[in-house]
DNA sequence: TGGTAATAGTTGAAAATGTAACTAACAACC
DNA sequence: GGTTGTTAGTTACATTTTCAACTATTACCA
């Protein structure tokens, strides 16, 4: 199984992108999963409403680049939990606002915990450096 | 909509990696998909076997880091299109040699210039010393 | 006003993925 | 040689995701 072609797929952005992402998120996956028994979609909404605090569904979908029917059964599986709670807008009864409950924060205040452990794992494989460089470059490539 | 909690999502690696990961494929996902009607799993199939040549399935789980499900089914999908060939290993008979055809590396090589010229784009958002940093760190995180 | 267009969000069906159980072929050991 | 274990690959079923169509509400504008 010797390479034969030149391109080299290990040089192929996308491909390497995905790949790193996917091992790098196995680790933390076990958690919400196995804890909490959550989706990827919904770790995200979770820490989405955590950090802004108040969100409609269309805010979480362009922060988080999610489509919207993503993000609607995220939302309904956190409000089924019982993590979060639906109130509509008054003025524009389309809008929902979306926050946490206490126990959706609590749910997140554990996982944030074990994601800045997992991320410090990940790190230690990594120099000051390329870090810095790491962050900025993937911030420059998720803008479409 | 203003950040409450001091968790930067940006900052979390396995949400960046995720999120760049993500939108840069978009593009050559819009390729493949659109010309051949090709999946993601698919794609990385072909590109093994065009750069190895020769492979089992197993080989390409290995290297691709795909489950083995997929790659059956990623291989099923391709055979019956006609853009690889399997021959069973004489010696051992529960291995399956794969390799293209004619048509499917027809297939490869137009595909493979379109990830040149997107991986091209890419790199525009990019200067050489962030790419060389890039394709190492990503390299590096890819091994679980 | 009324009629059309746009927006937020949901739903249903089809497609894709994940998980576990399965078949077939070989290996190893007694 | 027969039993047991291992490996390559497939299949069945449950879970997720995708895509398109849908509802409900507001905006626009003649």
């Amino acid at each position: 199984m010797t390479q034969k072609d030149d391109f080299d797929l290990r040089e192929f952005l996308p491909y390497l992108l995905n790949q790193a992402a996917e091992i790098s998120s196995q680790s933390f996956q076990r958690i919400y999963k196995g804890r909490y028994g959550m989706l990827r979609t919904e770790w995200r909404v979770l820490f989405h409403l955590a950090i802004f605090e108040r969100m409609t569904a269309k805010d979480i979908c362009e922060k988080a680049i999610m489509h919207k029917t993503k993000v609607s059964r995220a939302v309904q599986r956190l409000e089924h939990r019982r993590y979060l709670q639906r109130k509509p807008d008054e003025k524009d009864r389309r809008h929902e606002w979306l926050t946490l409950t206490s126990q959706g924060r609590a749910v997140y205040e554990d996982l944030r915990a074990h994601a800045r452990q997992h991320d410090q794992v990940l790190m230690q494989k990594l120099s000051t450096e390329e870090i810095t460089v790491l962050r900025r470059v993937l911030n420059a490539l998720s803008r479409p």
